[in-house]
DNA sequence: AGACAATAGTTGTCCAGACAACTATAATTT
DNA sequence: AAATTATAGTTGTCTGGACAACTATTGTCT
């Protein structure tokens, strides 16, 4: 066993940070993913459809949901094409621009949505649950403080 | 536009840091990822030299490679192998244990790991240096114990 | 010692993400 | 009004990650 360590090293507190949200970030988000591969979907597409949610009954234009996605999606045609398929969301063009699509939640997706509700609160209580509200809300708030310089202006994320 | 926020509501404070905590590191890691590509590196690859570069001279089994990387790699041979192609990095076998491969830097990697540095400081004062040392200080601290319980108890990252 | 299990790494295969090229429609310019 | 530019989405292709099967070597159990 090597005394030094190998990880401790960081080339800056920036560094040091930058790598422990990244850290953080894989582990809890492992633990997502184990729930989500249960309903057979992956944490992006469980965004789209809290997203469809958030509209349900009205329907969004595909941009809008690629732009409101957590992290940039290069393939949001493929992405929605698999959710389509399974019948959890549909699409339409509009008479006003038939260049957009309008996407909306179906029944099915409501559904898919309720079942996955009550185990979902209970690994975002696994994941996070042992910190105290104050410590959580002061997380939120310094995470949004690093990424603010980073964000478009007109980003829903501010 | 709707007047309703299509982003704002969360199913619970847990998912609200979580999704926070996606995001920032999205937005801090596409800066990175710039960086690194002029390299011709992925972030993953760079973190596999900057191990090395901590042990160096001496060098490291594949496997203490693999668990100390910040997200978990199901491939790490193939990943090792793009960069011994390039020379960065070495190989060999020890008569120890001869099932176990040993990897060590090379002068190659060295210089470029002095070539990343300072763009990379610079980079990473981009992705934080807007915030005050303490509260960098608090966010890592506030970071750690969030996966706390979620790391085995042998992990690097405590 | 021989059988069995565990460890270390490699390879095959599949799927999602990244980037660029393309089609269709709408808006703008002259 | 025709030409040009911009927007919305789709499709092709490539690379990297995920999972499982496989080989080689070492350790363990009886």
């Amino acid at each position: 066993m090597q005394r030094r360590p190998l990880m401790r090293r960081f080339d800056s507190p920036e560094q040091e940070a930058f790598l422990s949200l990244w850290r953080t970030y894989d582990r809890l988000r492992a633990l997502e993913d184990e729930l989500f591969a249960k309903f057979d979907l992956t944490a992006q597409q469980y965004n789209v459809l809290r997203l469809l949610r958030a509209a349900d009954p009205a329907s969004v234009p595909t941009q809008a949901v690629g732009q409101r996605l957590v992290s940039r999606a290069p393939d949001v045609t493929r992405m929605l094409d698999k959710l389509a398929e399974r019948g959890l969301i549909a699409r339409e063009r509009t008479d006003r621009d038939r260049r957009t699509v309008l996407v909306r939640l179906t029944a099915e997706g409501r559904i898919l949505l309720v079942e996955i509700a009550a185990p979902l609160r209970i690994c975002h209580a696994r994941q996070l649950g042992h910190l105290s509200p104050a410590d959580l809300q002061h997380l939120t708030a310094l995470l949004q403080a690093a990424r603010a310089p980073h964000e478009p202006t007109d980003s829903p994320w501010q």
